[in-house]
DNA sequence: CGCATCCCCTGCCTGC
DNA sequence: TGCAGGCAGGGGATGC
């Protein structure tokens, strides 16, 4: 499912549930995701606080009130729902019957709040940790990953030098979250197009010249921050499975220029370009050969 | 080191 | 209707 917007419409959506409410129990429900939870995951859980629910790009972060954090990342397929107590006042929003679990839902935590949040995941891409608050930023997870596409370092001079002198191509360089993180298959589809650049044009290139590369920097910035702005607006992008946690689906697929548009026209208005679909890494790239130089 | 390929897993859609 | 194949929003391991 998600990429950074979506990640942040389930944060934003979890928060209110979470934050602050104690973890009277968890449960998982078979040993391990894309690899095994921690030793004695459920047991260190029980009990304990959530401060602070925050992000660093597609990872979910719940800070514990014993210094501890839990790190969980959705993969290709993951999602939470929320079920609310009979005696709660949330609105029954969600889309899934209340109470009963459903195939693929591997870890449940009943909160203080009187809400429950269950973790559904069916190809087991996600993963969850509990790492020490301290050790965080050096941990094998954290250690190497590239700034955030909104934070205030962000910008044209910032990528020019990310990507200086490499020969592979943009799309790859984007997707790679060693250099920024939190872009994924659908928004670097979705920002290369606003920027009118190639996927396929070697990363370095927007890094050399002279007055267009500072140009063609400045315009892939920009795009990567507007179009993960106007995502996270919009809820995200709801494909097949993203909703956010009340269960609403997310609009922005609405809104895509390319991705999923193969033979449609380009929707530049100066554009009569087609929109057409190639593989780049393994994965399908949407761009409009016309106006993507 | 940089880059490409393959793999993990399940579900859904297409075409035969 | 069934079945095979391709594809999917992520990322890590491997090999050249």
């Amino acid at each position: 499912m998600p990429e950074l917007p979506e990640v942040e419409t389930v944060r934003l959506g979890l928060r209110p549930v979470m934050e602050g409410a104690v973890i009277d129990k968890a449960s998982v429900r078979r040993p391990d995701l894309r690899r095994p939870f921690p030793p004695r995951f459920a047991r260190r859980l029980a009990g304990r606080r959530i401060t602070h629910l925050g992000r660093r790009a597609k990872y979910l972060l719940a800070e514990l009130d014993d210094g501890n954090v839990l790190v969980m990342h959705l993969g290709m397929s993951g999602s939470f729902r929320i079920e609310a107590e009979a005696k709660d006042t949330l609105p029954a929003t969600t889309h899934h019957p209340r109470g009963k679990l459903a195939a693929h839902d591997h870890v449940v935590f009943d909160l203080s709040s009187g809400a429950r949040v269950i973790f559904n995941d069916p190809r087991r891409f996600g993963l969850m940790d509990l790492i020490p608050r301290a050790d965080l930023a050096r941990s094998p997870l954290f250690a190497r990953m590239g700034i955030e596409p909104l934070g205030n370092e962000m910008g044209g001079a910032l990528i020019a030098g990310l990507f200086k002198g490499r020969a592979a191509p943009l799309k790859a360089m984007l997707l790679d979250q060693t250099r920024i993180a939190g872009l994924g298959n659908i928004y670097v589809c979705e920002a290369l197009w606003r920027a009118r650049l190639s996927p396929s044009r070697p990363a370095g290139s927007i890094a050399t010249g002279r007055k267009t590369a500072a140009n063609r920097a400045d315009a892939l910035a920009a795009a990567i921050r507007d179009v993960l702005g106007e995502a996270i607006a919009a809820g995200g992008s709801s494909l097949r499975d993203h909703r956010q946690a009340n269960g609403d689906l997310g609009y922005f697929q609405h809104r895509f220029a390319v991705y999923d548009r193969e033979g449609e026209p380009c929707p530049r208005h100066d554009c009569s370009g087609i929109v057409r679909r190639m593989v780049q890494s393994g994965r399908s790239t949407f761009y409009c050969p016309v106006c993507q130089k």
